[in-house]
DNA sequence: CTGAAAGCGCTTACAG
DNA sequence: CTGAAAGCGCTTACAG
């Protein structure tokens, strides 16, 4: 910058003030500043932009230690985030914290301007740890009381009635939800699952519809020992949403040795899943596809609009999951 | 640092000789300043640090933006260098670069002290332009000539002969390899193809075994035509490398609709893939599974011997696919 | 073993 | 509209 100057022949305020647009410039000592720029190939450090202004224009992607539910949509979330980040003129550090001093080590040194938090709990310590930190974020999920905070979360409540919808309107009404549990632990009360069986439930009831309400674990081993006894513990359901995407390949396994059909014997609809897991699976599952680019791409814009101030962003948004149409789902039997 | 050295009675460089370990400080003063340090919840910036130093300790990890091959394990990758830069004291940050401008806007700018490099293609334009940065960078991948280059890459060689070995143990001499094609444009020249052809070739002549050679596109639909023609393309074949995990239920699927079975008509031995993806079968494949883990850890560990000397790790790493059993290889049928 | 001081490359009141 | 100068929070020769 120094170099920009002395070619330019302005100071180095100057060269600030035109490359940061902070303050008029005149048109010819603009143009002087840029030939000189484009001479040198002068690019602004930095570090150094970030001591003198205190922002570093670096964001942390903070996820958890523990096994991620929606594995195959994460890395669509990571590149969606780091590429929204990008295009704002931010940057985006991945940071794998485990416990909560490790959230302390990364807001203390000053290295980052916000924070967007991931796989958020319904009881998250690490929220109220941030707060206490002043260090500006957002969630990606929800709190049990996020009135006061930014975040986006998928629709759980919206996805669930336009898949009760899209199962209705094929004819069913006996329809069953397969989750994977809300889990022990660390992720106990996690907000997708305790969400989703709270829609189902009321949606349900409200439609007058017959409810069954299944859980096993998310793999295909639990899916086969679940499709084994799917008919004792769901008499008469002819249309499942599933919420558990690792287990349906041992479901649908064991519902086609014991000659069920699906979509014909039962239709499956995977919730909060993508196309491509649906795509591994004989028949082709109907999906509702979880919208991880958007949710990546939101919370950094909820990120950003509290830094830079200005931003219109909905502080609280819910993303739908989108339908898209398989080949297991299709009206009930005659005779159902 | 200020107020650490007033309230411990130094100057700030016996804090800074303190807390870097950077030069003999005497126990009692140390144990005055780790006191104070204590007292005000000391974290030295980052950003000051960075300045003065001229080392920011934030690492890029370069991802094209075209679509992965290796999916499913990306996460892995990413989660797992950005542990092993943290556990060394290091940030990662996510660099989406479509083009070289932006990865000459990475360089220029002074944020991050090196670059591991991802999906390296045979011939990478990247290579060259981080050598004329001045970046110190590390490949995930290799390109035609990497021997003047630090790179982890998976071993194909060694996996291919191993998935050979496990095959041949069981009794087959008809073998096939399955993969996605080399691909053109961006794709064209992609390392594992390239590399994994050879490896088979070169093998299945040298054990004198009659080898196959099939290509489809990477998805299921494409999987169930390759599967459609199969037996005319590959007469006698009893055992397949896969390379494709995508178009593995396709595939599958078809061959069990003509009354295939696998393993018993046709072993299949998925490639480069990951037990996840394997148990999204059935039956669930046999997999030799991507290291991805590793190979993010090793790709991080050789950037930070690079940038702090003193690393004994091999500059050339080539790490094997872990066999993992599943139920889609057994010996073939008798009379084969 | 410890300190005074320069300097890393910028931004930002303040003054004109 | 432009500039001189302080300062962001550290590190690092240099001197003692």
């Amino acid at each position: 910058m120094q170099d920009v100057a002395r070619l330019a022949n302005v100071s180095i305020a100057t060269v600030s003030f035109t490359v940061n647009n902070s303050k008029p410039v005149s048109p010819a000592t603009r143009a002087r500043v840029e030939a000189a720029m484009q001479e040198l190939g002068f690019r602004r450090n930095a570090v150094g932009r970030a001591l003198a202004s205190k922002r570093t224009h670096i964001l942390a992607l903070l996820y958890p230690a523990l096994q991620h539910r929606f594995r195959g949509t994460v890395v669509n979330f990571f590149t969606s985030a780091a590429r929204t980040a990008s295009e704002h003129g931010y940057n985006l550090v991945l940071w794998p914290a485990s416990n909560d001093d490790e959230l302390d080590e990364l807001t203390s040194t000053g290295l980052v301007d916000g924070v967007l938090l991931m796989e958020v709990q319904v009881e998250d310590p690490r929220v109220e740890r941030l707060q206490k930190s002043g260090t500006p974020f957002a969630l990606i999920g929800r709190t049990a009381e996020p009135d006061a905070l930014d975040f986006v979360d998928i629709d759980f409540e919206g996805t669930v009635a336009a898949s009760i919808d899209h199962l209705v309107e094929l004819g069913h009404s006996a329809i069953g939800l397969l989750d994977g549990g809300v889990g022990s632990g660390a992720l106990r009360g996690y907000g997708p699952v305790v969400r989703t069986r709270g829609a189902f439930d009321r949606e349900m009831e409200e439609r007058g519809l017959m409810a069954f309400r299944l859980s096993c674990d998310e793999n295909p081993a639990a899916g086969r020992e679940m499709g084994a006894r799917i008919r004792d513990e769901a008499p008469g359901m002819t249309a499942l949403i599933l919420m558990n995407e690792h287990a349906a390949p041992g479901l649908l396994s064991e519902l086609r040795h014991q000659g069920l059909s699906v979509p014909d014997d039962l239709s499956i609809l995977s919730i909060a899943s993508s196309k491509e897991m649906a795509a591994m699976n004989d028949p082709e599952l109907t999906v509702m596809s979880a919208p991880s680019i958007e949710l990546g791409r939101r919370g950094v814009e909820l990120l950003i609009d509290q830094l830079d101030g200005g931003g219109d962003h909905d502080r609280h948004a819910l993303v739908m999951c989108a339908l898209e149409p398989g080949a297991s789902t299709a009206p009930p039997r005659a005779g159902h």
